[in-house]
RNA sequence: GGCGCUAUCGUCUAGGGGUUAGGACGGAAGAUUCUCAAUCUUCAAACACGGGUUCGAUUCCCGUUAGCGCUACCA
């Protein structure tokens, strides 16, 4: 007889959406997790779409959840759709009901959000309805009464129901302070609470790894699986994800930064984001902050995660793109990005270049990606921190720029002038150039920065740049000639 | 309201009966430097409150407060 949940056996976990909305960073939080758990495990990841609820589903959130995951990265092994297993389900509250372990619920449905103050409207369990007999129950049923179907919760005996959850610890409630939750809704649909419990018990998954907001609904499923004569998985819950308020992250009251594919589109890298995110709720306890995935799949356990809730540190009126994110998920794409090869990084940012209108191509990025990479916290600064290598003609910008340190017009135009006619001699290569330049200043009678600046501000249109060999080499000799040449008539 | 969970710098966190309560982000100052970055150094910054237990609690227990979650025929 083998045995389902020894401990030797691999784990199989699973991440169930419910297709209701773009994918919150909350939820890739939960899928990096039971991910996380699965591959340093060796076990099985299990996506599986937790559709049931007919009135609220879309296709275009199923979509946007597999475009949030895509970008991840994290593979999964096998997908599954709740709604395609619906007669799974109501075969498993059957046989609870004829257990005794569930009964019809003739009331008809509370209309609306009569109970959303929660102040008052809550009752534990109807004793009408839960007291009609078996036979009075098959009656009416078969006189076509609709009916939700209901869990016969044990009241009597002070009954209490346990599990050990592996982050929480023991957990206990009395079963009399559960209410008889729904099984089936009046049309036939099966609640969510039983379709979870039933397909984790069909796809044998062997630990729930989910939001906090479900722990004391854990309870409820415990009595499900041991009415259906499972044996109850492990349970781990993640602390929850909150705004700087302390609320609950939501897209209403918080917007964009909720969701993943906002990160996407401000350039994170993928593994900076799950970086970031695993951080939040869950520690190494070795001070290691910056960590690759792989890093981080061989350091993660159940042990390291935390039972407060984590708070995603963003401005509420963002003034700039960087402002929309937390620092720390900010400091540690930049610090992602520094640690990518050039090639690579470089792959990245000429999408982003060429889909914003510069024409680039991979050779030009290749050299210019050394020089932004560490001057950028996000791929999309490339626009801002690299376009002048991109364009022909230069935006406008300030003449006063041109002035030098301690310095006026007459010095900025008699620096351009000098660096005109060193530059149309000097071979274009950092170290020619820093010769030649420096010697310059000095017949100048000027300081190096005083001689930087201006040339500078005249190829780039700005004073903050990458080193000026560099990007002169970069740049090439003829859009240096001629950017000076530009800078001399503004001065004029 | 009922039930449950949580509480260490502004934020993410380490720690745990006796510690100068550690790290990181962010902030400040300085070094370096052709600007900006990066890098390095330094500084400011925390155990929610009240009772116990104890020779000694930030740590263990109880309570208070606060926050969060659940309390739907949502998930």
């Amino acid at each position: 007889m083998p045995e389902i949940h020894s401990s030797s056996s691999k784990p199989r976990v699973r991440f169930a959406p419910s297709p209701t909305g773009f994918l919150h960073v909350g939820s890739a939080r939960t899928f990096i997790f039971n991910w996380l758990y699965a591959r340093h495990n060796g076990g099985t990841m299990i996506l599986r779409i937790d559709d049931t609820d007919v009135e609220r589903n879309t296709q275009a959130s199923v979509d946007s959840i597999f475009e949030g995951l895509k970008w991840l990265g994290l593979s999964w092994d096998e997908v599954y759709k709740q709604s395609e297993r619906i007669e799974w389900h109501r075969k498993t509250a059957w046989a609870i009901f004829e257990k005794g372990l569930a009964y019809r619920d003739f009331t008809p449905a509370h209309t609306g959000d009569a109970e959303k103050s929660g102040a008052q409207g809550t009752w534990l369990f109807n004793p009408r309805a839960r007291e009609v007999s078996r036979a009075e129950s098959d009656r009416r049923a078969a006189a076509g009464e609709s009916f939700a179907l209901r869990f016969r919760v044990p009241r009597e005996g002070g009954q209490m129901v346990r599990f050990t959850d592996a982050v929480y610890g023991e957990q206990v409630k009395a079963a009399a302070d559960i209410e008889d939750f729904a099984l089936l809704r009046s049309d036939g649909m099966p609640t969510y609470h039983l379709a979870s419990c039933a397909d984790d018990a069909d796809l044998r998954i062997s630990h729930i790894i989910r939001g906090q907001d479900h722990l004391t609904n854990t309870f409820k499923h415990v009595l499900i699986f041991e009415a259906a004569g499972c044996t109850p998985p492990q349970f781990a819950h993640l602390p929850l994800l909150v705004a700087p308020d302390g609320t609950k992250l939501s897209k209403r009251r918080h917007g964009p930064v909720v969701s993943v594919t906002t990160y996407r589109d401000a350039g994170f890298l993928p593994e900076a984001f799950i970086n970031f995110l695993c951080l939040l709720g869950w520690s190494p306890k070795n001070d290691r902050e910056n960590m690759t995935l792989q890093e981080l799949t061989d350091a993660f356990s159940l042990e390291g995660i935390n039972r407060s809730n984590a708070v995603v540190n963003f401005k509420e009126p963002a003034a700039t793109l960087e402002e929309t994110f937390d620092p720390k998920a900010v400091w540690l794409n930049a610090e992602h990005i520094r640690g990518l090869p050039v090639e690579e990084l470089s792959a990245r940012l000429l999408p982003i270049a060429r889909g914003s209108g510069f024409n680039v191509d991979g050779a030009k990025m290749l050299r210019v990606a050394p020089l932004i990479r560490e001057r950028i916290k996000l791929l999309r600064d490339v626009l801002t921190a690299a376009d002048f290598f991109f364009v022909d003609e230069l935006p406008p910008y300030d003449p006063a720029e041109l002035v030098p340190q301690k310095g006026n017009a007459a010095m900025a135009s008699k620096v351009l002038a000098r660096a005109r006619e060193v530059l149309a001699g000097v071979e274009f290569k950092h170290d020619p150039l820093d010769q030649a330049l420096r010697a310059a200043a000095q017949e100048l009678g000027v300081k190096a920065g005083q001689m930087f600046q201006p040339i500078r501000v005249a190829v780039c249109g700005r004073k903050n740049a990458p080193p000026l060999f560099e990007t002169l080499e970069v740049l090439g000799r003829g859009t240096t000639l001629k950017r000076i040449e530009q800078a001399l008539h503004k001065l004029a």
